[in-house]
DNA sequence: GCCACTTTGTTCGAGACTAAATTTAGTGAG
DNA sequence: CTCACTAAATTTAGTCTCGAACAAAGTGGC
């Protein structure tokens, strides 16, 4: 038992203020205390250091709406990027984004993640974006598909990669220099979602993925709640019927061997939608020339998808729905059958639920792994010792690094 | 988006001292400081107000260890009780328990939760259990099946009792006079194991309630995890099957329409494991008895339960499940048909989690209600204005209220 | 121009908590 | 008995944050 509400805070409100005004541009001082819910009075001692130290600076004041006109604080100079990598079977996708969420450059790199000596590999792999990176760095996240035990070892456990147990949060923060936060590659698109996107006005939401597996991340009062292990939102191992197709997990019947990317092509493949030898962007070009076959695919696999997910949401009851993934491209095939079966699987009282599609870009996986450094500022319980080092280096000026 | 980790924290810690002291027993200085991840520094000084006070005072030291010996602190007398009340479709269970969790009284009255005055009723319920309670009383718990919205509003949905947003927890607190927290039944039970039972050494676990319903209570880092309504852990309207019975909640095919009460008499009623106007009792008789088909009804719930649960603990990743509800009694019958489903269906990492199956006395729900109240000095964030109150009452000298 | 009102931002004092150093009170080896 | 060691408790000198009162800088009605 833990007192609760109850935790080290160290300076978490500068290194916040100082996120703020990277995340979300320049805002006034009354607007960072309402937004970080600190009180006005934190805000101007705080800021008042900052202003000393001249990591801030006082913009033009904003015109008055029946009160004193509010001053607009902005940040000297960029405080800092960061890089974010996701690990996948076959490659590592890398960003540099700067504080404001903004892709300065994006690059994947083929990856062996059985190779013996994978994890110097990827050592290698994140040691050169580090050099490459133009200006002060913040730190390094990455996501990965699989479970991450604490952030403070970042054990990790993945059995896509073939990794059990491996310290890879330990063995990166050796090798690089520079904070490290591992985390579940969904979680990460939460984190994203936390600092840039409908996290900024649902304190609960889940983010489900649909791609090669199905992935889910829940965050509650704003933050990414990761289970006993770290193994939280595994939506895609959730057993849908007696029995089924077999899945990577080593069970039958997973959602995932349904609805994954394998899972769709099988199905295609036996209902003769798309040859023995298609693969999903043959059944995705089936879908869109109007094939029936290929649309009942998207449609069951929608249905699928609604009536776990309204299980799902029945545990979880979160404010809101966010969908990503390689897969939304091929949403609209999939929605029909979506919507009609989780809504009305869903309870009454939760049915009104908004499920909101995002667009999805090849990078965005990587940019998630960014923003859980960017989001580090903000969250003093859940990035543990990796956090306190990136509000650190947020805070030590930044041409001392170039 | 809000400064996670930084919340106000008042005078948590005195209240949460008086509570640990009232709930685990007399406990040295570092001890306290241990449990509750607070300074030893802040124990002296805290505990050195409370001697002051005469609230606590020193027991004796215990034997060293190798250092000076500990200081045994306690409570200088009963520090208060709570009161407990659990709401169902046709009667209010009602408990008195002292700070360590000892039942005082216990009672039951009928009640008609769909009479135009039920909430009336239910004040003047409580009203005498108040004016019964024997010492100081910190608050009362109110425990009902639905999701309670906000602990601050008290604004409840509970569509077996018929109620949709109603405000109970002002009502009764503007009838009653002392702090009252309102919550879902099942979160009460999880508040009690935090408090005295599993969660002492489980900071994320997962109580799973089996009766006339299927409830489930999640508990992350030590709180209880409510979802954006309040309404999280409604695994009973888990969808398990295309189509199915009709449930309660309007939907067909939901597990608790399998599994719960229900569900099960009517299952066995249709298998001829019991007769037409059998009871859940009739079939837990016929299956002590040792009759094959009453013993399938149970062996089939619970391999469906297994399912249904093996999903959940994928979606929450809780490290333990505690299992609790009338039904356990019966869990016996239940067991291998659950074990068998409920291991096969987890994921290899997960396949070792620990099922815990509790003892059930009747007037648990009600307990779990009052260690809400109980709970609430170890708890800032969750319980509110309400907690807050609770933890001042905690901290008057009981004698003036007598 | 004056006054009521609104909103922003500051100052000040106080409270809660902490880290680090220190004191206290034991154990156990020689 | 003395000395080294351990663990508990305390003291000290802070840091962080807040509430409350207040000052500042506008709007809008009259």
């Amino acid at each position: 038992m833990v007192l609760s509400g109850l935790s080290p805070r160290g300076d978490l409100v500068r290194a916040a203020v100082l996120g703020l005004l990277g995340t979300r541009g320049a805002s006034s001082r009354a607007d960072i205390a309402r937004m970080l819910r600190v009180s006005p009075a934190t805000v101007t001692q705080t800021t008042k250091e900052l202003l000393q130290r001249e990591l801030i600076t006082e913009l033009r004041s904003v015109p008055s709406t029946g009160g004193r006109p509010a001053i607009l604080l902005g940040l000297v100079r960029a405080a800092g990027g960061a890089i974010g990598a996701k690990v996948t079977a076959d490659h590592v996708a890398i960003v540099s984004v700067d504080l404001d969420g903004t892709v300065r450059t994006s690059r994947s790199v083929p990856f062996d993640p059985s190779a013996p000596a994978a994890l110097e590999a990827l050592s290698g792999i994140l040691r050169d974006a580090v050099a490459a990176h133009d200006g002060h760095l913040l730190g390094v996240g990455v996501g990965l598909p699989g479970a991450v035990d604490a952030q403070a070892s970042g054990l990790v456990d993945a059995p896509t990669l073939g990794w059990g147990r491996l310290p890879v949060g330990r063995r990166l923060r050796d090798a690089l220099g520079v904070p490290v936060l591992v985390d579940n590659d969904v979680n990460t698109l939460a984190a994203a979602q936390i600092v840039y996107g409908n996290g900024r006005e649902h304190p609960s939401f889940m983010v489900v993925t649909i791609g090669l597996g199905v992935g889910c991340a829940i965050v509650q009062q704003g933050s990414v709640s990761r289970g006993a292990h770290g193994g939280a939102g595994e939506i895609g191992h959730i057993p849908v019927s007696a029995d089924g197709p077999p899945c990577g997990c080593g069970n039958t019947g997973c959602l995932e061997a349904y609805v994954g990317e394998a899972g769709l092509v099988a199905t295609a493949a036996r209902t003769g939608a798309i040859g023995q030898r298609g693969t999903i962007d043959t059944l995705s070009r089936a879908a869109r020339a109007g094939k029936p076959a290929a649309l009942e695919v998207y449609r069951d696999a929608g249905r699928l998808l609604g009536r776990t997910l309204a299980g799902v949401v029945h545990t979880v009851d979160p404010g809101l729905v966010v969908l990503m993934g390689e897969g939304v491209r091929d949403w609209e095939f999939w929605e029909t059958g979506f919507e009609e079966s989780f809504r009305q699987r869903l309870m009454p009282a939760r049915r009104g639920i908004r499920c909101l599609v995002e667009s999805w870009t090849e990078d965005q996986w990587a940019v998630g792994a960014a923003s859980l450094v960017l989001a580090s500022p903000f969250d003093a319980a859940a990035t543990g010792a990796q956090g306190e080092l990136v509000r650190a280096r947020l805070q030590t000026a930044p041409e001392v690094d170039r």
